[in-house]
RNA sequence: GCUCACGUGGCGGAACUGGCAGACGCGUGCGCCUCAGGAGCGCAUGGGGAAACCCUUGGAGGUUCGAAUCCUCUCGUGAGCACCA
């Protein structure tokens, strides 16, 4: 295609703006301490989630989040505020070393690569960060603090008197190892056969990895977890204080998965052993008629009959080999084996079989449970399939309503009236629980308790681009290196294969893995997670090499949030607003939380939270409302839109084409549009020469705005403010369009208008807003400096005051006529004027006015009796 | 199955706290300008109807002087969870 010629010569002048706002460190935001510090200005820490930079290059789904962030940050600077506005690189993770694995090029050549593609394609976008704060996780001066971090969690317990993580020299049992926050566990892990390492719960879909798609086995291994679920309830309370969407406090919420119930303790006389189980309704005891024991339960072979161990050991063997994607596929049938143990139900004193199944989990509550197959549904379905007791203990209604029969298919689960239970016969559900949970307390055979679905964080993966440990091992025994040791770098390697074992590839590095005569360095890396944990305080104060980050800068930034209008609001946590994708819901969300509350316990931070605003924007989809995808040959190149119609148009659609929250499809068309909307902007300003370039308009005059236009732009001026505060910018956007549309065809045209117009504009589309500043002031005073060092317009409210309104007259609710009136009618005037319209006679005809309703400068209701 | 979110023209989407539905943009039609246009400018554009007028925010009810907005049910789409005891 013969390239046409531009519109306007964007081309020019954006790469233009871009050279000079970094040669001038534009962007620059001063630390506390720097002598170009203002403190009277209140702070802003405006955050994106960085981008791991792949070798696909920037998408426009990232754009869309940079460019409200990018106008939110060059907002703020303009009505007063110091701006934080960083960016990095979460460059660890598994493309670059599969790509390492199969052409042997070193992850880190790979890794700077991609960097500097990455940051050259932002910045041809124009995004004001500060890129003296640029760090990636995968640099020693970075990964040296994540290490650091990873000892302090080695060296915390959470102490549950104070509900806090502290040092572990304050914990006052015998065994530190068994309450680290970051410990060892002998346990069965998700691991993946295809990728050569084992993942974290969040990190497996469907029993498949999220990256790649590859099956994932349980398997028993020895790896390095995080204690989360110390946390778990401190994680869900403190939602609360969050300007999150309720979307993802929810997701957050459900995969914490609280539940209050208690455990209760049931004997096996026989084996002189005790089954611990938890259940949300202790109320339903009466009914447990059997247990089930979880395939993996550390009990089974103790209370095991000797007749039934051949049968269990094979059932526990089949149940161990399956895969999780098997184990939850096979859940139409209900499988089991009895072990031929009773146990002793601690109400009524009967005795009741112990069976082992997979359909009980060993990775919640205790691995057991009691059985009350009338009103659980799997109970139900495991009774009926091997001929146990159904016993009604709950019956439906309220209390002396008639028992409902029991149905043969379906339990019932819900609250009730307890029946055939002797002390709780009669008590609706929610009294049986409280009554039954004190009688088993002070029976000293159970207690109320809450469980949760959140499990601890499996924190080790056996890669190599990955930070490695800070730990030795001797004697079989785990020991930390010393911070005066760190950063622990990965050996070179020539070979990255995984070696399909749970020491992973840095275990070929045998000069590396010897530290000592006797030590031996742990083999095993950080999840990718571990570089997103904490970075947004990295970037407080980047350069920092005696801290991971100062306490000044830390106390400056993550703290003393202050509005628009200078007022302090509650809040608990440091970002102002950070904006990304809903994919980390779960994952990098929570993990930054739990480590922002250990660092917070421990006394090193400010906050109790990292970041007090969410906002999520939505995925782009392909023209063709399908998912953007290589295979589907519908992904939008970000640097062809450029090319084709500069950085600000990619910009300002983005921020057009809908709701930032919202899911919404490509348009090329509507490109075109924003587009024009731009061209017709500059030519508000230039006009052709006979030699075909540009020179500023002749119609551009110093008069006075119109009325009409002055009250446009005040309008403008309130409109794009608010929008930008409450993140619409799509409707902010049409609003320019408005007002831009009203000068159009004004002749002359007052370049007042422009002096309002290109500051509104400039957060959006920032290199015309510049370049058209900068031309006006070759001839008209008052465009120094550059648009967006103005400060931002303020409207005025007397400005958009007009003398006449026009009402809509309606009839029963329905528009009849319209009129136009004063604006400081009365109501008198309003319903004699109203009673006037021709349409509105006509549809009154000659019916009886009960009454009229008046909206002031909106309508008049005239409503007419029955 | 459970939980949550969302359903508005041919399309993306507007509509503050219940107050004139369809802003803005795309597309389309007609006209102007032009050597030319995948440029620009103007007018029109929810549907039906010649018109008066009627219909219209997934569907059905309800509350209200008045509902896209609130309530109940229902259908559809999307997301998350999924033997969680």
């Amino acid at each position: 295609m013969v390239s046409q010629r531009k519109q306007f010569p964007f081309h020019e002048f954006e790469p233009k703006w871009q050279s000079q706002w970094l040669a001038s460190g534009a962007f620059r935001a001063p630390n506390p301490g720097d002598a170009d510090f203002r403190s009277a200005k209140p702070k802003f820490y405006v955050l994106d989630m960085f981008p791991y930079p792949s070798g696909e290059g920037l998408h426009v789904g990232h754009i869309e989040g940079y460019t409200a962030t990018d106008i939110v940050a060059r907002y703020k600077r303009m009505v007063g505020f110091n701006v934080l506005h960083p960016m990095g690189w979460d460059a660890f993770g598994l493309p670059a070393e599969q790509f390492a694995i199969k052409t042997g090029q070193h992850p880190r050549v790979t890794t700077e690569r991609n960097i500097a593609r990455f940051k050259e394609q932002l910045q041809s976008i124009g995004f004001s960060y500060d890129w003296a704060r640029e760090f990636s996780t995968t640099d020693p001066d970075y990964f040296r603090w994540t290490q650091w971090i990873f000892l302090r969690l080695y060296n915390s317990w959470f102490n549950p008197v104070t509900r806090k993580a502290e040092p572990i020299a304050t914990y006052p049992g015998k065994v530190a190892d068994d309450v680290r926050l970051a410990y060892v566990a002998e346990m069965p892990v998700n691991w993946c056969p295809a990728l050569g390492t084992v993942l974290a719960n969040e990190e497996v879909v469907e029993g498949k990895s999220e990256v790649g798609g590859h099956p994932v086995e349980r398997r028993p291994m020895r790896q390095w977890m995080l204690r989360i679920i110390a946390y778990a309830e401190r994680l869900i309370d403190e939602l609360a204080e969050l300007d999150w969407p309720e979307g993802i406090k929810l997701l957050q919420r459900n995969w914490i998965g609280r539940s209050e119930g208690a455990l209760v303790r049931f004997d096996l006389p026989e084996t002189k052993s005790e089954i611990e189980v938890f259940t949300t309704r202790p109320d339903t005891l009466f009914g447990a008629t059997y247990m089930v024991l979880s395939p993996e339960h550390p009990l089974v072979s103790k209370i095991t009959a000797p007749d039934r161990a051949s049968n269990v050991e094979t059932y526990r063997r089949q149940a161990g080999s399956k895969s999780d994607l098997e184990r939850t596929e096979l859940t139409k049938e209900k499988t089991g084996v009895f072990t031929g143990a009773f146990a002793t139900n601690p109400v009524n004193g009967e005795k009741i079989p112990v069976w082992i199944a997979d359909y009980v989990l060993m990775g919640y509550g205790t691995g057991a449970i009691m059985a009350v197959p009338a009103h659980d549904q799997r109970d139900l379905e495991f009774a009926k399939k091997f001929g146990l007791e159904i016993r009604q203990v709950v019956k439906e209604g309220n209390a002396g309503g008639n028992a409902a029969e029991p149905t043969p298919d379906v339990a019932f689960t819900g609250e009730g009236i307890a029946m055939n239970s002797a002390l709780l016969n009669g008590l609706p559900t929610p009294e049986a629980k409280l009554r039954i949970v004190a009688w088993l307390e002070q029976k000293e055979l159970g207690r109320a308790t809450v469980s949760y679905k959140l499990r601890d964080w499996l924190f080790s993966r056996q890669r190599y681009w990955g930070e490695p440990f800070p730990i030795l091992w001797v004697d079989g025994r785990h020991r930390a290196l010393d911070e005066t040791e760190l950063p622990v770098s990965q050996p070179d390697l020539e070979d990255f294969k995984p070696t399909g074992a749970p020491e992973g590839p840095l275990s070929k590095a045998s000069d590396w893995l010897r530290y000592s005569e006797m030590a031996r360095r742990e083999t095993n890396t950080m999840p990718q997670w571990a570089g997103s944990c904490w970075y947004y305080l990295r970037f407080c104060d980047p350069k920092n090499g005696k801290r991971f980050v100062g306490e000044t800068a830390e106390s400056y930034w993550m703290t003393g949030l202050a509005n628009s209008r200078g007022e302090q609001s509650r809040r608990v946590g440091g970002v102002d607003l950070y904006v990304g994708g809903t994919e980390h819901a779960v994952l990098h969300l929570l993990y930054a939380r739990f480590w922002h509350k250990v660092l917070y316990d421990l006394g090193y931070l400010s906050t109790p939270e990292p970041f007090q605003r969410l906002v999520n924007q939505g995925v782009i989809l392909g023209p063709d409302n399908q998912k953007m995808s290589k295979s589907r040959g519908n992904v939008v190149n970000p640097e062809n839109v450029i090319a084709e119609y500069g950085a600000d148009s990619l910009r300002l659609y983005e921020m057009f084409m809908g709701p930032l929250e919202q899911m919404k499809p490509w348009s090329m068309k509507g490109v075109e549009g924003v587009y024009r909307f731009l061209a017709r902007v500059w030519r508000l300003v230039m006009e052709e020469t006979q030699e075909g370039g540009w020179a500023l308009s002749s119609d551009l005059t110093e008069v006075d705005l119109t009325s009409r236009q002055r009250r446009a732009a005040h309008a403008t001026i309130k409109k794009v403010t608010e929008d930008i505060e409450s993140f619409a910018f799509n409707t902010a956007v049409s609003q320019m369009m408005i007002l831009t549309n009203e000068f159009v065809n004004s002749r002359p045209r007052p370049v007042a208008g422009l002096r309002i117009l290109l500051p509104l504009l400039s957060p959006f589309a920032p290199h015309i807003a510049e370049e058209l500043w900068a031309r006006l002031g070759e001839k008209f005073p008052g465009f120094d400096d550059h648009a967006s060092s103005q400060p931002w317009p303020i409207h005025d409210e007397k400005f958009l005051e007009v003398d006449e309104v026009e009402y809509g007259v309606q009839v029963n609710g329905k528009v009849r006529d319209r009129m136009r009136a004063k604006k400081d009618a009365s109501d008198a005037e309003l319903e004699e004027c109203a009673l006037a319209a021709p349409k509105a006679r006509e549809a009154v005809a000659d019916r009886r006015v009960s009454k009229i309703v008046i909206v002031r400068g909106k309508l008049v209701n005239i409503v007419l009796a029955k």
